[in-house]
DNA sequence: AATCATGTAACATCATATGTATCGTGACAA
DNA sequence: TTGTCACGATACATATGATGTTACATGATT
């Protein structure tokens, strides 16, 4: 499958939303991201319900900021998206019995464990506010 | 996707064949790991053509060991699989030009990158030898 | 009332590991 | 020599999950 691109599209959209007055319409974003309005809607949709957004409609209507960004980690946001699946490799259980394959699996797993939590912790550690330090440039809005 | 698990299974299947006497084939793996025995050649051709593994057609053939199982770490069996691809998130590159895009991306591919640093020295520092040791005990080798 | 923008459902697309069927090839044995 | 065994390889099907797309409903603003 390909790489699940939810956080860094969310952060890209989150940092430009800091740096834009109003709310930005799905479309716009879309535009932005070089996809579609609707995907723009679904993956927000965990952005808001954790209250890091809100979208507004009718005329003027779209998606503002509603947190502050000092209090959101980059951690938050992927959580928010519903990544959890940050792995492509695991173990398989076709004998639960086997003295080998559970051998296995808890050395492989005990890697994969020690390594998300190194990644949950610099995630964790990262703000959208120092995140968005750096720079205040805007990049174009059309792909 | 379903998890990648090459490596979990081949791991399982290399400590087998090191208490196994004789030839070990297709089918009897595939047995044992719940699956096909196509799917076993398929995932064994890597482990073969790096040298850990040797096949043997016809009468009394099948998969033997050919290396020294204290010379091969875990990421050498995950590297022979074909398993590259560790992580299941990622970015996406809409807009190179963007500032705040490479911020955002640098940011994510940092931490992936750490995690994944650690990941891959757990694995190079254990041994199949090491692995294998510590159980001496056969499971059976119906599914 | 018309328009704008989100909310949602339904379906298509794409990538990749896995499952399955089939045939070819080489090795061993009767 | 011939039959059987086991790997080698190809082709295709399946499952999963992110993403892309279309269509329609709902609510807000003008």
């Amino acid at each position: 499958m390909r790489n699940d691109s939810r956080l860094s599209r969310m952060l890209h959209v989150l940092l430009h939303m800091a740096n834009h007055d109003g709310p930005m319409t799905s479309e716009t974003i879309a535009r932005m991201l070089g996809t579609n309005a609707v995907v723009v809607r679904r993956t927000m949709a965990g952005l808001r319900d954790a209250g890091y957004v809100r979208s507004e409609k009718g005329h003027g209507g779209g998606w503002v900021i509603a947190a502050d960004l000092e209090m959101v980690s980059l951690l938050d946001v992927h959580r928010a998206v519903g990544g959890p699946r940050i792995f492509a490799i695991g173990s398989e259980h076709s004998n639960p019995d086997c003295a080998v394959e559970k051998a296995v699996n808890a050395a492989v797993e005990d890697a994969l464990q020690h390594a998300e939590a190194l990644l949950i912790a610099r995630l964790g550690a990262v703000s959208l506010a120092e995140l968005a330090q750096g720079f205040k440039v805007h990049c174009g809005q059309a792909d």
